[in-house]
DNA sequence: GTCTATAGTTCGATAGAC
DNA sequence: GTCTATCGAACTATAGAC
């Protein structure tokens, strides 16, 4: 325990080393197109080593995935409780602070991009149940405490329209955390997915505005859609 | 051409078979999770067949990705164009029109669900190239239409905040679009990602203040986050 | 812990009969 | 247009030496 935190100080284990190249890999290409062969390969030890060290694929892909999400996770919640310390929390820092670690994230300024949020959102869309189930287990406690505070900042939110808030406030800017160039071409140059400042300051303005309109349409009165009947 | 047309008329040819099976495994399981021979099972035919119709699996996914698009942003099309000809757009109106087609494409009540907005969002984040290309042919001519149209019904809008605006509200729609339980089970019950109703009316609001507020942030004065000195 | 070698399976694509 | 049969390459995972 102590040997092992002293030598994650002083230089990258194998171990360290396999979960960089699976990380990298897996959040290019993906589960399905990402080869056992290839993250050896990119680690620079035999593929052998992998097998030892996580026994299968999906244990490779659930640790290096863990590692990320906690990293993020415990980010996130340090900025929301510093937040929530200071009193009534304003919704755009709040927003901030859910996107900005999400964005930081494995951002190796020499390579692609930010790809991890890409990630995120492919194994939560999974058909395998057990990616599925790797979100909840990383990222549900985190969203139910964003959820609470995001109630808590803008009165008037029910539990189902701060649900849904969270999510889109996720689908919106994790969605476009990887630059692909798309938002260069339909604005014929006049903004870049590559900048991600920019990314951030438009997503919580429109979303910190998304937000407080869920609350104002539900104070209104009369039916509502998609409500079911419920009211 | 007569003939073709007449007997898509009739019944389902062979191709139609592969390319239905084509279009439900890759939006479940995706482009490097799906197998020819799978397809060609859930087709009922063999796996030849797919190769002398549509000669390689990038051929194969080309051809089933254009043919689901087409139908979305003809749709889309015709929608907006009702809408403009109606005199000044409402910014809901136009959102709604936006995903409406999208949800219903191939939305099998017997089947999941509404999956390909999933193969939409991937597509176009994909690490092949030929993907993205797929998606800029597919999809940017309408996207283009839809952001003019959201600047003439929010006025202020500059082309680039009209252009994050769209990509915002196609990534907090379309993320959502596959039910997965997520919103089920954060909320505790109190709402359902599978209701399709509440997903577009909940983005619709969202999306409309969050368009209006990029046009109210741009009017203020001041220097303002990521424009990176363009002012 | 790390390697080489390979077993056993599945894949995309093609050849060739009908 | 549709099939059966198969090639050659890639894959995950394991055995066993060091």
């Amino acid at each position: 325990m102590v040997a092992a935190a002293a030598a994650s100080r002083v230089r990258a284990t194998s171990k360290d080393d396999i979960l960089d190249a699976a990380e990298q890999l897996f959040a290019l290409r993906g589960f399905d197109g990402t080869s056992m062969r290839e993250i050896a390969e990119e680690a620079g030890v035999a593929q052998a080593l992998l097998h030892y060290h996580f026994r299968t694929k999906e244990g490779l892909f659930e640790a290096m995935f863990q590692r990320r999400s906690d990293a993020i996770n415990s980010s996130r919640l340090a900025r929301l409780d510093q937040i929530l310390d200071a009193g009534t929390p304003r919704i755009e820092e709040i927003i901030d602070a859910l996107l900005r670690p999400t964005l930081e994230a494995g951002h190796d300024p020499a390579r692609g991009g930010a790809t991890f949020a890409r990630l995120i959102l492919t194994t939560g869309a999974s058909s395998h149940a057990w990616q599925r189930a790797l979100i909840a287990a990383s990222y549900d406690a985190m969203a139910r405490r964003y959820i609470a505070a995001i109630g808590k900042a803008v009165p008037g939110l029910s539990l189902a329209d701060a649900t849904w808030g969270y999510l889109f406030v996720i689908g919106a800017a994790l969605t476009h955390m990887s630059p692909t160039g798309r938002a260069d071409r339909l604005s014929d140059g006049e903004t870049s997915d590559s900048d991600t400042e920019t990314l951030i300051a438009r997503a919580t303005t429109f979303a910190a505005a998304g937000l407080r309109a869920l609350a104002a349409d539900a104070a209104r009165p009369g039916p509502r859609a998609g409500d079911g009947g419920h009211a």
